[in-house]
DNA sequence: GCAAAATAGTTTATATATATACTATAAGTG
DNA sequence: CACTTATAGTATATATATAAACTATTTTGC
């Protein structure tokens, strides 16, 4: 994958006259699709996107869920869901599996080579990760998270 | 739009042993698709979507720039640029001007719509983040740019 | 027990987004 | 001037993502 945009650009509006909010937000934004690009490079290595690659991580955790639980975990619709795992399958990465108790729901596993592969990719993203943000020291990772916490926890309320 | 994501649940994996980079990390993705979720419902009343609202905050700043200069500006390729200047234009709130001096480019306007949208819409979105980050202290604000900025800076590296 | 409601998946239409290949035009070089 | 290269935009195939409509089951409430 040979990526056409460059993210090298200063960006833009950032340093100026749009207030502190505004400011904190256009950077996180800027960080977080950086970052994106960054894995989405990354998981190139492993044939995965990054949509498949939360599939995998949240499988190789808890097998045996169903779409429906997936869909909810990983914050997106279940015909997502439905789509992402056709294509996760037709690559012989995950399985759907019946449960004889109640025929509606499909019960989802990883195959043999989706385990070796989550074995392989997990790690492998959290050391990416890992490394990307050693740029900071470890007080500033402790003050971002408690941060990024508050701010999740206010905006619930809105 | 009646969203069927409820980002109510309590977050998963944040609280355990992931390491302080990858707790950061996950809060930040958390933060990111809160607001991007939120960003959407209120756009959803100037029957805007996130990228078309960029694209019209973008000339609203400045007209006449070209696709390509665009498509850099809000670093996606021209490809999507092509596609979203096609539907904003169906919708009426942008048109495509070509330049006598070099018969390529297209220039893109904001139409009289696209101004009067412009207008309400620019500045209640600011309002809007601000709102939706009111739980931070100023102090907190600072902090959150400021490591942002760091760590935008030391991801530029790798 | 049976009709209504809830739950699990799938499908469809639409909007993003990428990479890649293609067209048209312009610029540079011999 | 002709040939190559660069630039701007478009078109196509694929992968996400949503909302909404649909099917198939199960559960619930009378």
């Amino acid at each position: 994958m040979e990526t056409e945009i460059t993210t090298e650009a200063p960006p833009q509006q950032l340093g100026e006259a749009c207030g502190s909010s505004m400011s904190a937000w256009l950077y996180l934004v800027r960080v977080y699709d950086k970052m994106q690009r960054h894995l989405m490079d990354h998981l190139d290595n492993y044939d995965l996107t990054l949509a498949q690659y939360d599939v995998l991580a949240l499988l190789s955790q808890e097998q045996g869920i169903t779409q429906q639980a997936l869909a909810q975990k990983l914050l997106v619709t279940k015909g997502n869901v439905c789509g992402l795992i056709d294509r996760m399958s037709a690559h012989g990465l995950v399985e759907r599996r019946s449960d004889p108790e109640d025929r509606r729901p499909n019960l989802l596993h990883l195959t043999a080579e989706g385990e070796r592969l989550a074995k392989e990719a997990v790690p492998a993203y959290s050391e990416f990760v890992r490394e990307h943000m050693s740029g900071l020291t470890p007080q500033q990772l402790a003050a971002l998270r408690e941060i990024l916490q508050t701010l999740d926890n206010s905006i619930r309320q809105h």
